[in-house]
DNA sequence: GTCCTATCTGGACAATGTTTAGATAGCACC
DNA sequence: GGTGCTATCTAAACATTGTCCAGATAGGAC
């Protein structure tokens, strides 16, 4: 048979099944080639053919190209929440803390355009946020904390949020519109794309409640 | 020839050419499609099928399906200019004004999600803003001299722009994570969708001053 | 060693974007 | 008023895509 050497060269590898974890091979494939080609290259097909499987292989892992790309869009959610963990961890003054996350949500969009588009695009399929942002412990519930910590009464819910939507609202916001090429020269004036995106940030409701507390100090 | 009867047909109602304004047809067609069934419904072929033409027949009105689909959003772009002068023009204090263009444009998107999403995406595709959004008489313009009746000052240029640019990627954010079905929750506790968008804008920055130099009076 | 089941292949199908050659019709010109 | 020109449209074809199905393959349980 001719797919028997092709069988044996992917088994040499010490991978555990016929091919080896296809699964994580297919998402791992995806992010390749997104990142290479762009959102538009990212067929099933061409997973497939980047990860040396047939084009029917994947449909024993995932039951749709949604699925497929649902699932590269996952491993971009649990990265963004990793960032975003790191930015609060490291900010010194607690008052930081919101301002940090925003930058770090910008900036992840920022490195990874097409994977949070399709992060994002992913989630409003169905409607539903994704879970990474609905964490307690990753998303939601940090952004929760940074607020409380700015001063926000964590008493009063409806308030709390109201403005944990606003902040994520406005990170989303400034995420995909800090690409357009007509910021260039203003990115430049302010000396790179991180001071623009804090002063864009800046301007937005919460993200400058640290800025004016401190000012009135 | 089966096709004489159907160009008689539609040369009745007194169109230029072959079969009448295709280019506009089409654009129509499109819109009809998006709306009814869905941005992936949303082919090339499919718009030529309910424009009543072949599948080739756009190729000489569009160098691209892109190029259809462009031309789609730009219609969207200038009822939603059109929505935002509108928006402006019926507040009654100035200092209401920015407030109002934001509810406008989140208001827009979240009626017309399908086509909200096509026009971003065909900005973004270009990494290039839309026209309308930077004209002086419909987007930028307007959003600027709100501003500026808000407080900011004219002469500080770099604020101005900032605050333009931040005003522009708050209500992109809110227009785009409003749909998401964790907030039907609140929608309701607040009284409805609009109440919903007021509340996350005055949440953000800009959108706030008005209030705030209201309480302050 | 034999069966079971998960996994993969090859081939097929409809649908899509796009191109090409050829038909059609409005328009200018003689 | 007939003749060509050119824009417009059709029909047919091509490669590519998502998806499904029958059959081959192999790892694990008994």
């Amino acid at each position: 048979m001719a797919h028997a050497g092709m069988t044996r060269e992917l088994a040499q590898d010490g991978r555990p099944y016929h091919h080896g974890d296809l699964s994580r091979a297919l998402v791992l494939a995806g992010r390749r080639i997104l990142e290479k080609e762009g959102p538009a290259a990212l067929s099933l097909r061409a997973v497939a053919r980047e990860a040396g499987v047939s084009p029917a292989a994947p449909y024993h892992h995932f039951k749709d190209k949604c699925d497929l790309i649902a699932a590269v869009a996952n491993e971009g959610w649990q990265e963004l929440s990793a960032a975003i963990l790191e930015a609060r961890a490291k900010a010194k003054d607690p008052r930081h803390g919101l301002s940090e996350i925003g930058v770090a949500y910008v900036c992840f969009a920022r490195e990874n355009p097409a994977l949070y588009r399709l992060m994002y695009d992913s989630a409003c399929d169905r409607e539903d946020m994704p879970d990474h942002a609905k964490d307690e412990s990753s998303g939601y519930g940090q952004v929760r904390e940074a607020l409380i910590a700015i001063g926000i009464d964590p008493h009063n819910d409806l308030d709390l949020r109201l403005a944990t939507i606003a902040a994520w609202c406005a990170a989303h916001g400034v995420a995909e519109m800090a690409g357009f090429k007509e910021f260039e020269g203003l990115k430049e004036e302010l000396g790179g794309e991180v001071p623009f995106i804090r002063a864009i940030l800046d301007h937005l409701g919460i993200y400058a409640r640290h800025a004016r507390t401190h000012h009135d100090a």
